[in-house]
DNA sequence: CATCTAATTGCAAATGTTTTGCAATATCGT
DNA sequence: ACGATATTGCAAAACATTTGCAATTAGATG
């Protein structure tokens, strides 16, 4: 199968666009910050290979991404008014999954679950409405963080 | 049973507070507004009564209703850096319910799902976390804008 | 390989939403 | 009615993201 890069360069060039290095370098870090990293994240990532990007460019190539398919954007509850970025890798599919997110080490440990799917279409047939996209994210202390803090006595 | 504004006047007076005549306003907007207004929209609303009351004054109540149980924040994907308020009536169970948005005419239903909170349960007992909310928001056509729009031929 | 042109970048300024510091005002126990 | 202090209005700041524009650059063309 075609790499992630490959896929985009594709792309690119299908639309008559031009495969940069700051573009390369924001989908390295889209492949090296596998969890949901901010624009904010990536920026601080290729900075290190390319000290002027600048952030603006982050976020238009992310936007691009996002129009094309190939990232979701995410915001968590407990971060208000931050957008975080989802690869979706698999070619021609928003894969969708769900996400738990823990308040206390900030993993964001992603989930399928079947039934979801089958509330969705459920809903759909109850009131007549058409679905375009679910989401389903649950908050609280991961497994590893609630072994570090064992409840008080 | 006490009324909002008398719940909430209880616990005003409790923390030594007081209760002011923008507080009571925006309180009445909360009523008035039942589908998940927005700071602005509750601050358009109280205007009316009171054309010299301040956008900041409608954050700072919000913020402590919210602190105090009284209203949940709620972000929706389609518009994505903006907070909408979920008044909880019921006394001290923040109320859980999940949400239809649709995108023709931004209406916002809400609903429950007795599922969902069996998945809840599932998903801790599966992977040893705590789970402290629970986020489910369907996007899409709602069934009346569907009508409206028939499939083109 | 040199040239050309439009796509992309960096920069700085703008945007939109929410928060904050502070002096003026108003609530409520006395 | 008085006084302590909680709350307000205002203006400015904070914060994440977007945008206009002139300078740079990818990549098609000869
Ligand atoms: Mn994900
Ligand atoms: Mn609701
Ligand atoms: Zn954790
Ligand atoms: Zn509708």
């Amino acid at each position: 199968m075609e790499s992630f890069i490959d896929q985009v360069t594709s792309k690119v060039r299908a639309e008559g666009g031009r495969m940069t290095a700051q573009r390369r370098l924001i989908l390295d870090a889209l492949e090296d910050l596998r969890g949901h990293p901010t624009a904010e994240e990536i920026f601080d990532h290729v900075r290190n290979a390319d000290p002027d990007i600048n952030l603006s460019t982050v976020y238009r190539t992310l936007r691009w991404l996002e129009e094309n398919g190939f990232v979701s954007p995410r915001w968590f509850e407990d971060e208000k008014r931050r957008e975080r970025f989802d690869p979706v890798d698999r070619p021609h599919a928003i894969t969708e999954h769900f996400h738990f997110r823990c308040r206390v080490c900030n993993r964001i440990i992603e989930f399928d679950e079947p039934l979801i799917h089958e509330l969705r279409r459920k809903y759909a047939a109850d009131t007549g409405a058409e679905i375009e996209s679910v989401s389903f994210t649950l908050y609280g202390v991961c497994a590893l963080c609630k072994k570090d803090t064992p409840e008080q006595p």
